[in-house]
DNA sequence: CTGAAAGCGCTTACAG
DNA sequence: CTGAAAGCGCTTACAG
C-alpha cells in the first residue's frame, strides 16, 4: 500500500502563524477566548495551507464520535418506506454536523442474542454513539444491542413478539387511528359491507385492522377479514384476495387494505375480472408509497411522513445520549388520510 | 451533558492481564509475536473486561478511516435505484471491514466550485477514506472534490457536460447496448415502426437514443424521436407522448421508452385511450425497477445490475486507496434485456 | 516474546 | 489572551 500523502496538522498552521497549538485549536472551535488580530492570522495560515483538523483526534478528546448508524434488519432491499426515513434521519442529523452511518443486518428471531452476529460497526467501539433501528425488531436484537451498551432509539411500527412490558426509546407512526379514519370515511360516503384485507399475524397489520374494526363496531357494521394462502408477497396476498372479496353475498362496496401494495395485486386483479375502482368497488390503502399516486385511479391511502419518523429519531437519539438516564420515551406520530380516487360516494 | 460511562481502556486489560499495553495491542491485531499463553491470558481479561479498543485512536495511527461517504447529489429523494447501489456498496464494503456513511448534497451546475457548500463530512479530514459520488454530477462538483484532494469514484451514467478528455474513476453501465439489444429484439419480432420515447437533453437518455438509432440503422429502418412539452415527471413525459405516438401515420407498432418511468407513464395513457398494450403496440422500458414487474402485463426491459454497480464502485475506491497514482480507470457494466409481457410478435 | 517509551493529532486545564 | 505541558487511547519501532 502506498503513502497517502500527508495532511497538514495543526503544528505546521502554528508555525506559520507564529502561535501555540493550543491557539489554533481555540480558533477551531470558537473559543471566545483569542484576540481578533490572533484568530485573523491562524484564520488566514488555515486557509493558506488548506488545514482541516483531523476528525478522529478530536473525537477521542470529546468522547464522542458525533456519528450514529441507521441499521436495517432483514430487508432484501432498502425499500422505499425505509429509503425515506434514512434521508429524515440524514438531514435532521447533518444540519446538526452529526454523521449517519447506514449497516444492514440478517438475523433470526430465534438465534439467542449472543449469538447474534453484529455487522463491523458495532463490534468496535467509538465509532458511533448510538443506533437508529429499522426493519424488523425482535427481542434477540434488543438483548443484544442491550447487552453492548449502545444507546438506541427503535423504529417501532415493525417491532414484532414484544410485551409491553418492554422499555426502550421509539418513535412510530399511528396505525389504529389510521385505518379508524379511513374506515370512517368509507362509512361516512355511504359504505356498509366493508371488508379489510390482510395477514394480521404481523403486529402492525393487525393494529390497522384493530382500527378498521373499531369503526366498524362504532357503527354497528359487521367486520370481515379477508386472508388468503400462501402469499409470495403483500402483492399477491392482494391479488389473491380480491376473489374471496367477491365471493361474499352481499358483495362488498369497499375493502381497506392493510397495506398500499395489498391495494395495488387487489387493484389490479379486480380490474383483470372486469370489476372496476371505485365504480364497482371502493379501495383505500395506508402507508401512501410513492406508486400509490401511479396507480389508476390514484390510490386514496394513509400518509406516513416518513421523514418525519427519521428526524424524530435522531432527534430523540440525541436527547438519550445528553441524558442517558432519562426515562424511555415512545412517540406515536399522527397518520393522514388522503383523498384521490378510489373511493366512490355511495 | 451528563457524563458517558467510561469504558474499559487497554490499560486496564493489561494491568489486569499483567503485561504491557504494547502486549494486548499485539494481541489485537493479531500479530504473530505473541506466546500462546500470553495471547490466552489477554483474551481472557478482554472477555471478562468487555473490552472493545477504541476504533477513533487506532484510526489515528493507521491513518485510515476504514470508511467511505455514498454522496447522493441533487436526489430530493432517495429513489429505489439509488438505494440499491447503496446497498451494493454496503454489503461489499462491510464483508471488508469497512464502513458506509450516507450523505446528501444539493447544488446547482452554475455554483463557481469553490462555493459548493460541502456536507459536514467532507469539511472535516480524517473522518473518511473516500467517496462514492451518485446522483447527478456536474463538472463543479468534481472540481470542489478534486479540491479537497478526496479519492473518489463516480457512478458515471448521470454525469453531466464532461467531455472525454476528463479524467477519474468511474462505474457506470451500458445505456447505448441497453437499447440496441432491446431495438433489435423489437426488429426481430417483426417490428419496422418503432419510435423512441424520452428527453434526449439529459446524456444517459441520449446515450439510450444512439443504441435506439443503431439499431435502427442497421436494419435500414427510419428511426423517430417523440418528446413532449414542459413534463412534470418522467411518468408525465410518457403520458404526454402516447398522444404523439398514436398520431403519428402509419401507427408505430412499437415503442421504446428512455426509461421505465417514462414506459408506464406511456402505458397508463395508453390504455386510458383504449390502446392494448401490447396487442396494439409494443412497449419496452430500460432500468428494471422494482415496479416494472407490477405492470400489468409485466413490463419487458433492460435491466441494470444496481447492487454490482455499488460494488464494482466500492471496489475500485478501495483499488484507488491502495495506490492512489494508479491511472483512473472506467468501468462500464453489461445490462441485460428481460423478456416479460410487453412486447407481442408481429 | 515482551515492556517501556515515543508518538499519532488533537483538546484543555494550568500558569502566566 | 496565550504557550507549554499533560493527556486521550491506541500502535509500533526499539531494546532486551
Amino acid at each position: 500500500m502506498e503513502a497517502v500523502p500527508r495532511k497538514t496538522t495543526i503544528r505546521e498552521v502554528a508555525q506559520a502563524a507564529s502561535v501555540g497549538i493550543g491557539t489554533i485549536s481555540r480558533v477551531l472551535n470558537s473559543s471566545s477566548q483569542v484576540s481578533r488580530e490572533t484568530r485573523a492570522r491562524v484564520l488566514e495560515a488555515i486557509r493558506r495551507l488548506g488545514f482541516r483538523p483531523n476528525a478522529q483526534a478530536r473525537r477521542i478528546l470529546k468522547r464522542r464520535a458525533e456519528m450514529v448508524c441507521f441499521l436495517l434488519s432483514n430487508r432484501d432491499f432498502l425499500h422505499p418506506f425505509h429509503a425515506r426515513i434514512l434521508q429524515g434521519v440524514e438531514s435532521y442529523a447533518s444540519g446538526l454536523k452529526q454523521h449517519v452511518l447506514f449497516a444492514a443486518l440478517h438475523y433470526s428471531p430465534r438465534t439467542p442474542p449472543d449469538r447474534i452476529d453484529l455487522p463491523p460497526v458495532l463490534q468496535e467501539h467509538g465509532l458511533i454513539d448510538g443506533l437508529i433501528l429499522a426493519g424488523t425488531i425482535y427481542p434477540n436484537l434488543l438483548r443484544r444491542i442491550e447487552s453492548i451498551n449502545m444507546p438506541f432509539v427503535a423504529f417501532s411500527n415493525n417491532v414484532v413478539g414484544m410485551g409491553d412490558e418492554e422499555q426502550f426509546d421509539q418513535v412510530g407512526f399511528d396505525d389504529f387511528n389510521g385505518t379508524l379514519h379511513a374506515t370512517r370515511h368509507l362509512i361516512g360516503k355511504g359504505h356498509r359491507h366493508i371488508v379489510f384485507a390482510a395477514d394480521v399475524s404481523y403486529p402492525w397489520l393487525r393494529r390497522r385492522f384493530e382500527g378498521y374494526r373499531q369503526a366498524m363496531r362504532e357503527n354497528k357494521l359487521k367486520h370481515v377479514l379477508i386472508t388468503s394462502r400462501n402469499p409470495q408477497s403483500f402483492v399477491d396476498f392482494g391479488q389473491k384476495s380480491a376473489g374471496r372479496i367477491l365471493s361474499r353475498q352481499p358483495r362488498p362496496t369497499a375493502a381497506v387494505a392493510g397495506n398500499d401494495e395489498i391495494a395495488y395485486g387487489l387493484w389490479r386483479s379486480l380490474r383483470r375480472q372486469g370489476v372496476k375502482v371505485p365504480d364497482d368497488i371502493s379501495l383505500v390503502g395506508f402507508d401512501d408509497r410513492e406508486e400509490a399516486v401511479l396507480m389508476d385511479p390514484p390510490l386514496s391511502t394513509v400518509r406516513v411522513d416518513k421523514e418525519e419518523i427519521g428526524e424524530t429519531c435522531m432527534k430523540m437519539l440525541l436527547e438519550r445520549l445528553h441524558h442517558p438516564r432519562m426515562t424511555f420515551s415512545q412517540r406515536i406520530l399522527p397518520t393522514e388520510f388522503v383523498i384521490r380516487g378510489t373511493v366512490r360516494q355511495l
